[in-house]
DNA sequence: GTCTATACTATGATAGAC
DNA sequence: GTCTATCATAGTATAGAC
């Protein structure tokens, strides 16, 4: 049986992620959750701190799935475009990025720091590994790291925003093809 | 002297770009339109009516705010790059982009419309801008208008989500650089 | 650890007076 | 067109019993 704070966590990670924190109650947790009042206020102080719990869960997630393409076998392009079209579930956004459009989780320093660091992380991954295709000559010495690191994360996250607004997985897929067309190639 | 209609409209969209559908009240948009409750019913039918009145408005002055690079003057790689690196409010995010996040937004067809069309006239309007600079020679005709679009379009989206995501607009510069540094060169 | 009772505010709206 | 009641429900807790 998982314990009731197992419980609450990955709930709340849920339902921040259908709902964000603005639209989401400590009652929709309780219920998620199937745990009383008592119990969720027993084992954190409020919402808040449930919610940087869940965060915090949620950056580890990303990132762990990150690696799995980032830091598997290959050259660095076949390693980014593996990261880019992995399956993914579009229309529901990406569970981190999707708290950057919640004005409380941004003015909250605890709820943002989480946040923050995904995508530092995230970017300084894929900076690793283009810099390493740069090692390897497979891409140009002209490449800045830094730059299309933050490219490439930008395309995913904008890319979720384009498909949720569309209704449609199309415009996500397009830009991912988009940058895969436009990254260089290896000359074969 | 500005109408109330016109008031409510206006304060309605801050508070949809500041807060999101979720975590905007009709009494905050009565206090920041100073107006009063009844007021506000009478000219609108509920907090949706409003709401939809809002994002149309602002799809409106996004494309608007789009075009002026975009049908500007110069080369399709000039007005790219112009509308990529036009002055932008990088942490407020994107007013449209924003509501993506919205899961009532997103649930209500009279609310998604707007925001989906919005989106789907920045695309094409980028993809006639790519297209022109293959008919020029300066983009090469492998280059796909449609995917590119989509790319260029997340890039800025996405952008948005890391600024915010980092408190900082390094991010969104570096995405946007980045891209540019992709984007194919006219062979000068 | 969990439950129920209680509290106080905000939400989203309707009704009827002016 | 605007104002002031009024209302039912949900949000976000705290207190104290079990």
């Amino acid at each position: 049986m998982v314990e009731t704070v197992e419980r609450l966590i990955r709930s709340t990670q849920e339902l921040l992620w259908e709902r964000g924190y603005v639209g989401t109650s400590p009652k929709a947790i309780q219920r998620a959750a199937d745990a009383g009042q008592g119990s969720m206020y027993h084992h954190f102080a409020g919402k808040a701190e449930l919610a940087k719990a869940a965060i915090e869960r949620s950056g580890a997630e990303l990132r762990a799935a990150a690696d799995v393409q980032l830091g598997g076998d290959g050259t660095a392009g076949e390693r980014i475009a593996g990261y880019l079209e992995r399956e993914r579930e579009v229309l529901k956004g990406c569970q981190v990025g999707r708290l950057t459009a919640d004005p409380d989780v941004i003015a909250d320093p605890d709820l943002r720091a989480p946040v923050a660091e995904t995508f530092a992380w995230l970017r300084g991954r894929l900076a690793e590994v283009v810099a390493e295709g740069k090692r390897t000559g497979e891409y140009p010495q002209t490449l800045d790291p830094e730059r299309t690191a933050a490219t490439i994360a930008a395309v995913l996250q904008g890319g979720y925003v384009l498909a949720r607004a569309a209704g449609s997985t199309e415009p996500f897929e397009l830009a991912v093809q988009g940058l895969i067309d436009l990254l260089p190639e290896a000359t074969k």
